[in-house]
DNA sequence: CGGACTGTTGATTCGAATCAAAACCGGTGG
DNA sequence: CCACCGGTTTTGATTCGAATCAACAGTCCG
């Protein structure tokens, strides 16, 4: 029953690495537990060990610190066919939250399961590296995101990033995908205050690039909205040759 | 004559990661191409592909990017014993800046010999893993610092990091470190202005926090910087068991 | 000695936070 | 079916942190 989690899996990791037969079915006879939880509920939290990885196989997630006073920020949205908390195979304990945004299908995939895939499938162990990597280059583009872009080009820059990411997973149709997500959790992408978040949202719809509801989001203009936020897809590493 | 780069790169490791004895004496038959950079000298520029890694043996370097308004974003500063390429063995096209700050001594490995030694000693593979998911935490940590904390404990913040990091590779002394970066630099690392950072740095001084000269940081009181930095060290992962 | 960075200072502007209150919406239960 | 409730979105007024502009002083180096 576990193969609409493979499926994702599967379909993501194509994305940005070649796969091979061998690797798809080994893939394909992981032993996953699936899980259902609802939205805005913890699936990692901070400081704990935890000894398995989560695979999300429909819904969206987010990783999130909170500091000493109180503040969030979010880090990173994550997609289905993503493994958020990878990185827990070598860092043992997490420093961030993993939290759902919406209702989620969610694979819990152990450990020792995964380490015995990679040893086995070395192109495998290759591949889940470099999604780490690929992380890490999204990390990067949102220091420079909120170091350097004020409100419109950052808020921009968000949604311009998710589309070319959902897209390679065939979940947008023509500029328009979902995303069921509240003001407040777009100001904690990019480091800004709700009301602020609000005002250049408005901006931009009066500026006719974007219309956002509460569960979708459509690019109106996507020249407009690249150049806007200074967009440049390579740090996404889409294409398995780059 | 490489061994002093191998021994740089062995300290390094070994602050987060168990090696045997097999793992170090591989380390020490690396083949190691040494170089001399002056400061402020480019050792791998965005777009290109790199068919080699970058070993910091002496000196400091740091990444960055340039927004398409030609605005500079510093990503993470690297000191010796680190690869901060390492991430080029999977992703082919870089996304960003390698630059030095200071004059450097350098060490380059090309990526055949990486693979090579990855596949003869599993134990480094995962080391250099851990190592590259490390500095996915730090970045994680500076969008937070830049997103979320304003100009006194953003600055805080990063000489705290810097001094842990530093004192772990021991090349601090009691709260003292070399440093040799401009006040420029420091603002690009934490998204505000020269004028700003200066007078951040002023604030600082004024309330004995630290002194700061073109060349050394000295931290004078750490209790009260760590707080007011809101610093918790543990997405450093200085110990192999976290 | 001169020139080019680098650091410092003051005045002003601007983007964004904060405070406060309303309007809106979606669900829930009487 | 409607009143009510909590969370979300929106609006306006005000404050504040940080950018910008513009000089000037220091420092390093050839």
């Amino acid at each position: 029953m576990s193969t609409n989690l493979a499926t994702a899996l599967i379909t993501k990791l194509t994305v940005s690495n070649h796969l091979e037969g061998e690797d798809i079915r080994a893939i394909q006879g992981l032993r996953i537990r699936e899980r259902h939880l609802g939205g805005r509920e913890v699936i990692v939290a901070d400081s704990t060990r935890p000894g398995e990885c989560c695979l999300i196989s429909e819904g969206f997630a987010f990783r999130s610190k909170t500091t000493s006073d109180g503040e969030r920020q979010i880090l990173s949205i994550h997609i289905p066919g993503e493994i958020p908390d990878l990185q827990s195979l070598h860092l043992r304990v997490m420093d961030h939250d993993l939290v759902t945004v919406t209702p989620c299908t969610l694979g819990f995939i152990s450990h020792d399961e995964l380490w015995e895939l990679s040893r086995r499938r070395p192109n495998l162990a290759a591949a889940f590296w470099r999604e780490t990597l690929i992380d890490g280059a999204i990390f990067r583009e949102w220091i420079v995101n909120v170091g350097r872009r004020e409100g419109a080009p950052r808020m921009a820059h968000l949604l311009v990033e998710l589309h070319a990411r959902l897209k390679a997973i065939g979940r947008t149709r023509d500029g328009e995908f979902a995303l069921p997500i509240t003001q407040t959790d777009l100001g904690d992408c990019l480091g800004l205050s709700v009301v602020h978040t609000n005002r250049v949202l408005q901006q931009l719809r009066k500026e006719e690039l974007v219309t956002l509801t509460r569960s979708e989001v459509h690019i109106l203009d996507h020249r407009r909205m690249e150049e806007l936020a200074g967009f440049d897809p390579a740090y996404l590493h889409l294409s398995p040759s780059h």
